[in-house]
RNA sequence: GGUCCCAUCGUCUAGUGGUUUAGGACAUCGGCCUCUCACGCCGAAAACAGGGGUUCGACUCCCCUUGGGACUACCA
C-alpha cells in the first residue's frame, strides 16, 4: 500500500490571511481530502519581530471560516525551538554548517560592492573554513555544495534543475539564537512526514537549498507541487492597492464561503469547462496534475458572480441565518427569523452579497420616510389621480389574507378593473409608497412579505401625501 | 544585473499534432420576458505575443525574441 498522503498549509502569522495564502491552503486541503490523507496546519512564526498572536488567531478564524479543517496542528514553530537547535548542532557536528562571524553591515556592503562590479551578490563564504565555535552576535550557516546540480520533479511545473554554485550559504541560524525559515520549514516536513509541499511558486527558487539541507540531514525530500501566484489587474503580485486581499474582509462584505472557495479553486485549476462545484465534488475530481502552470489574475467580479449564484439557490434557513449579522449591523431588528426568511426568499434574486440584500431591502426593516423622496419623483409617482386606486387597495387587503400572494394578486386585479387602470400605471406608485423607491422586488411578494399592518399604514400616508399636494 | 518560472478572448480557462469556422464562464453590448430592477432565455463582439524550425499537417513539439512574474534578507 502506498505510503498515505500528508499535506500542509504553513503560513506566517504577520498578517491576515489573504486571497493567495487562502488558494494555496484549499490546494493542499484537497489534496489531502482526495487522497484520503491527512492535512497539517503548521504556523511559521520564527520571525518573532513580526508574527503576532492575533494574526495567527484570525487565520484560524479564516481557515474555519473557509471549511478548511486540519487533522493535525496547529502546530507553531515558536515552540518547537529544541528540535530545530538539535538538527542545526547535528550540521555543525557533521560539518555540513559553520558558525559565522560575518556583521550585517559588513555583509551589506560587500553585497552591494558586488551588484556594482556586476557580480553575484552571494556570500562569500569567509567564514567557511574559519572553524569558529558560537560566540556574540555570530550566525550558523548552512555549507552548501560549491558543484553539482540539485533538481526535483514538481508535480505542477515538472523538472527544475539549479546549479548548486548559484546557491550561496544561507544562515540557518541567526544570532538571536532563533534558526530561519529554510532550516525550520525542513526540519518540520521532515519530522511531521509531510508527503507533498503545495505551495506558492514564489517558493521554487528556496526548494533547491530546502533540498540540499534534506540531503544533509540524511532524509528524502517530499514531492514538490509549486501553485502559481495569483496576480492583481494589472498583472503585479496581489497587493491592498489591488482591493480587498483579506479572506475575512469578504465575510465581512457579505460573501458567501462558497463562494470564495468555488472562485479560489478555479485559479490556475479546472475540469473541463465546468464553472460551479460543489465541495464534495472538489474532494472527488481535485488532482494536482490539474493544475496550470501560469499566473492567475484575481477578478472581483466572477467572485461576485459565484456569491450571487450561492445566494440565489443556497438555503433559505442558512441564509438567514447569516443575514442576521448584517441586519443587525444596521441597526434593525433581527428577530423575526420567519419573517426574515421571507425577506430573504424577496430579495435574493437581486443582492449579490449579504450587504447588498440588507441595502436593496431596507424598506423591510425600516419604515418609509416621504419627505425623503425626491419631489420630481413623488410628483410624477404619487399623483392624486391614484388617491382612488390606492383607497379601493386598502379596502380590498382588508378583506384578505396579505400573507398569500395569490389572495393579493387577485385583489390587485379587482381593483385594477374596477379604477379601470393597468398594472403598469399603479405599479410603480405602490412601489415608491411601500419601498421609498423605484427598484425593488415585486409589489406582490412586497405586499405578502410585509404584512397588512405595514401595507396599509404606507399606502395610507402615501394618500395623506397626495391629498396635502392636490 | 543574475537565477528560475510563465505566455489561448479584457479576465478565469478548455484544448495535449489533424474531430476547431479555437469551446465554456465572468465582464461588456444587443434582444426577449416584464409592475421597476433583477433573475432567466436568446444573440453579438472578443484570443492562440512575434519569428524561426520539426512535421504531410501545428494552439498543441523544439529554439530564439519579446512580454510578464518570482527569487536574489540574520522575512516566510
Amino acid at each position: 500500500m502506498a505510503q498515505e498522503v500528508k499535506t500542509r498549509f504553513a503560513p506566517s502569522p504577520t498578517g491576515y490571511l489573504h486571497i493567495g495564502g487562502a488558494r494555496t491552503a484549499l490546494f493542499s486541503w484537497l489534496y489531502a481530502r482526495h487522497t484520503r490523507g491527512k492535512f497539517v496546519l503548521r504556523i511559521e512564526d520564527t520571525d518573532i519581530r513580526r508574527s503576532t498572536k492575533e494574526a495567527s488567531q484570525q487565520i484560524l478564524d479564516a481557515m474555519k471560516w473557509l471549511g478548511l479543517a486540519w487533522d493535525e496542528g496547529p502546530f507553531y514553530q515558536s515552540e518547537r525551538m529544541e528540535i530545530y537547535l538539535s538538527y542545526i548542532n547535528k550540521l555543525l557536528d557533521e560539518g555540513k554548517a559553520y558558525w559565522c562571524e560575518c556583521t550585517p553591515d559588513i555583509l551589506e556592503g560587500k553585497r552591494k560592492k558586488a551588484i556594482k562590479e556586476g557580480r553575484k551578490p552571494k556570500y562569500d563564504g569567509t567564514c567557511r573554513d574559519k572553524g569558529l565555535g558560537p560566540g556574540p552576535g555570530r550566525v550558523v550557516r548552512f555549507a552548501t555544495p560549491k558543484t553539482g546540480i540539485t533538481f526535483f520533479d514538481d508535480i505542477i511545473k515538472g523538472r527544475i534543475a539549479t546549479d548548486n554554485d548559484e546557491l550561496d550559504d544561507l544562515i540557518i541560524l541567526r544570532s538571536d539564537g532563533i534558526p530561519t525559515y529554510n532550516l525550520t520549514v525542513v526540519v518540520d516536513d521532515a519530522t511531521m512526514g509531510i508527503t507533498h509541499i503545495i505551495r506558492g511558486d514564489d517558493h521554487v527558487n528556496n526548494t533547491p537549498r530546502q533540498i540540499l539541507i534534506y540531503d544533509a540531514l540524511g532524509v528524502t525530500p517530499p514531492v514538490f507541487a509549486h501553485v502559481p501566484m495569483i496576480l492583481g489587474s494589472d498583472k503585479t503580485r496581489l497587493s491592498k492597492r489591488h482591493g480587498a486581499t483579506s479572506v475575512m474582509a469578504y465575510k465581512d462584505m457579505g460573501y458567501l464561503p462558497e463562494a470564495m472557495v468555488n472562485y479560489l479553486v478555479r485559479l490556475s485549476w479546472s475540469h473541463g469547462d465546468q464553472e460551479i462545484f460543489s465541495i464534495n465534488e472538489l474532494i472527488d475530481l481535485f488532482d494536482l496534475k490539474d493544475v496550470g502552470k501560469s499566473a492567475a489574475v484575481f477578478n472581483p467580479e466572477k467572485l461576485l458572480w459565484l456569491n450571487h449564484h450561492y445566494i440565489k439557490q443556497g438555503d433559505i434557513v442558512r441564509l438567514s441565518k447569516l443575514a442576521i449579522p448584517f441586519i443587525k449591523a444596521q441597526g434593525y431588528d433581527a428577530t423575526n427569523m420567519a419573517y426574515i426568511q421571507k425577506v430573504v426568499t424577496d430579495i435574493r434574486e437581486r443582492a449579490k452579497t449579504l450587504i447588498d440584500m440588507i441595502d436593496f431591502g431596507d424598506f423591510y426593516f425600516k419604515e418609509i420616510d416621504i419627505n425623503g423622496i425626491p419631489k420630481d419623483i413623488k410628483d410624477k409617482f404619487l399623483h392624486p389621480d391614484m388617491i382612488p386606486a390606492f383607497k379601493s387597495l386598502i379596502d380590498e387587503f382588508d378583506a384578505i389574507d396579505t400573507s398569500d400572494r395569490k389572495q393579493v394578486e387577485d385583489a390587485f386585479r379587482r381593483v385594477l378593473k374596477s379604477c379601470n387602470i393597468k398594472l403598469k400605471a399603479i405599479a410603480q406608485p405602490v412601489r415608491l409608497a411601500l419601498t421609498g423607491k423605484l427598484v425593488s422586488p415585486g409589489i406582490f411578494e412586497i405586499i405578502s412579505t410585509l404584512g397588512k399592518n405595514k401595507v396599509v399604514s404606507r399606502l395610507k400616508n402615501a394618500i395623506t401625501y397626495m391629498e396635502e399636494n392636490s
